[in-house]
DNA sequence: TCTGGGGTCCTATTCCTA
DNA sequence: TCTGTAGGAATAGGACCC
């Protein structure tokens, strides 16, 4: 039943129309799918490692508490007879694309957010589909029909409310099992501000533990206590943009439009070992296999970016980021390498380092983006692909050389296979294995030696 | 309890240049 | 040539999202 509909308020007031769909419990629901013996069983999707988290479970381990984001460590304390899956990133990924299918076959204003949700401003699809409350339950049977899977959509005049919408209409997890949810949760504009204000202000996007806190010392605990406080109070004590923003939010107001293939900014990836490392050649060597990776997923987006940073967790949580920008847009593993290399060698890794992480940011289109020129590069340079060198900007130069390289490469494994070609780094007692995307990206799995 | 990985956005500071 | 200033870019860190 929607809010509000009780009162024979029609659903033409909502402009714009904005419906927010989001999975139940998807990786999880995905393995269930995949293997029907799971069906009514504790699943977990995480890291089944000491150090992996829980990415998503059913609702039969959320009976015991167990929640996304959870070490795996202490969801496996609360639910021992759970079913733990390390979890196929790239068939959630095929799934994923299955429901954008649906989505776009009712209107191109699709926004995703992650693999499972998205926003679809229905505003002009409604003369020829019907209220939005009707767009919403038909997307909800065709995804139970073609996927197989359930979803809840929430339908709001604006992204914030049509997401806590989607949130109420969610089933439930009781020690019972199960609970179905509503589905579909409508909230009119009239009812908008009756919907939030009795919410805790955790419920607000962009409010995690550091802002809940810092609201907690204004005396506002609900989202009605956060509308009444004054704007310069909030942004005295959260900044400009956050405190107008929250305030806002807090009042109903969210104007944040629906925007459809909103590109990428930056590529990364980033690795918690399963021990922590000590050794500045074995850090070297995992830069070289990171920074050959983010090149390869850059190239298969077409994009080139200009700023290498390399992240360090050490061993007790702190944290630090070295940053390099480039006169030009770079996609060679070569060129991200011999940056992070170089960064990586400022920085120390005595303490002990847990996790590793190259990105490169400042992205442009490989058309717009320009080669460094091979000139640049003078002559008797070679190529260095492991070493680390001083200056950055000098390491690009000894580099650039291999863009030809690297497309040679790509047509090479594009043809032949992913393995027919590579770096002498990457060679190992299987040949030679390029890094891929981890299909299982949430922490290191279970240590062999002990499994 | 003890904390992953892929991202985005914001803020403060520093550096460079006009 | 030096100094002060202002603006922009680069850098680093933090918070947050799924």
């Amino acid at each position: 039943m929607a809010e509000g509909a009780a009162r024979g308020e029609g659903t033409d007031q909502l402009v714009p129309a904005i419906l927010h769909v989001d999975m139940d419990a998807f990786f999880a629901a995905v393995e269930v799918l995949d293997d029907p013996v799971l069906a009514g069983r504790p699943v977990i999707v995480g890291g089944s490692g000491a150090r992996g988290v829980v990415a998503s479970c059913t609702y039969e381990a959320r009976a015991f508490g167990v929640r996304s984001a959870m070490p795996s460590l202490r969801a496996r304390q609360l639910c021992p007879d759970a079913v733990f899956i390390d979890g196929h990133y790239s068939r959630y990924a095929e799934v994923s694309g299955q429901l954008r299918e649906i989505l776009v076959s009712v209107t191109p204003l699709v926004e995703p957010i992650g693999l499972d949700e998205a926003f679809l401003d229905v505003t002009g699809a409604r003369r020829l589909l019907g209220p939005p409350e009707a767009i919403a339950a038909t997307i909800r049977r065709r995804v139970r029909d073609e996927l197989s899977l359930d979803c809840s959509v929430g339908v709001g005049r604006s992204k914030l409310v049509a997401k806590l919408a989607s949130r109420a209409a969610k089933p439930t997890a009781t020690r019972a099992g199960k609970q179905p949810g509503r589905g579909v949760v409508v909230v009119l504009p009239a009812h908008e501000l009756a919907f939030l204000h009795p919410m805790a202000v955790e419920a607000l996007w962009g409010v995690g533990p550091a802002t809940a806190k810092r609201l907690h010392d204004l005396g506002a605990r609900t989202v009605g206590q956060l509308a009444a406080l004054p704007v310069e109070v909030l942004v005295r004590r959260l900044g400009r943009a956050q405190g107008t923003h929250l305030g806002a939010l807090a009042r109903g107001e969210d104007a944040d439009p629906v925007v459809a293939d909103r590109p990428a900014k930056s590529v990364g990836h980033e690795e918690t070992f399963r021990q922590d490392l000590f050794d500045a050649a074995a850090l070297g060597a995992h830069a070289l296999r990171m920074a050959e990776s983010v090149a390869v997923h850059l190239r298969s987006q077409s994009v080139a970016g200009r700023t290498v940073t390399v992240k360090v967790k050490y061993a007790d949580f702190s944290s630090v980021t070295r940053s390099h920008t480039l006169p030009v847009a770079v996609d060679t593993a070569a060129a991200v390498s011999a940056v992070a290399q170089a960064l990586l060698a400022e920085l120390d890794t005595g303490p002990g380092v847990r996790l590793l992480g190259v990105s490169v940011s400042g992205l442009e289109t490989a058309g717009t983006a320009r080669q460094l020129a091979f000139d640049l590069a003078g002559p008797g340079s070679g190529p260095a692909p492991t070493g680390a060198v001083a200056d950055p900007d000098e390491a690009v130069r000894r580099q650039v050389s291999w863009s030809e390289v690297t497309a040679a490469v790509d047509a090479i494994r594009a043809r032949f296979g992913r393995s027919s070609v590579g770096t002498a780094s990457m060679v190992g007692e299987e040949g030679i294995v390029v890094p891929a995307r981890r299909d299982a990206p949430w922490g290191p799995g279970a240590d062999p030696a002990q499994g």
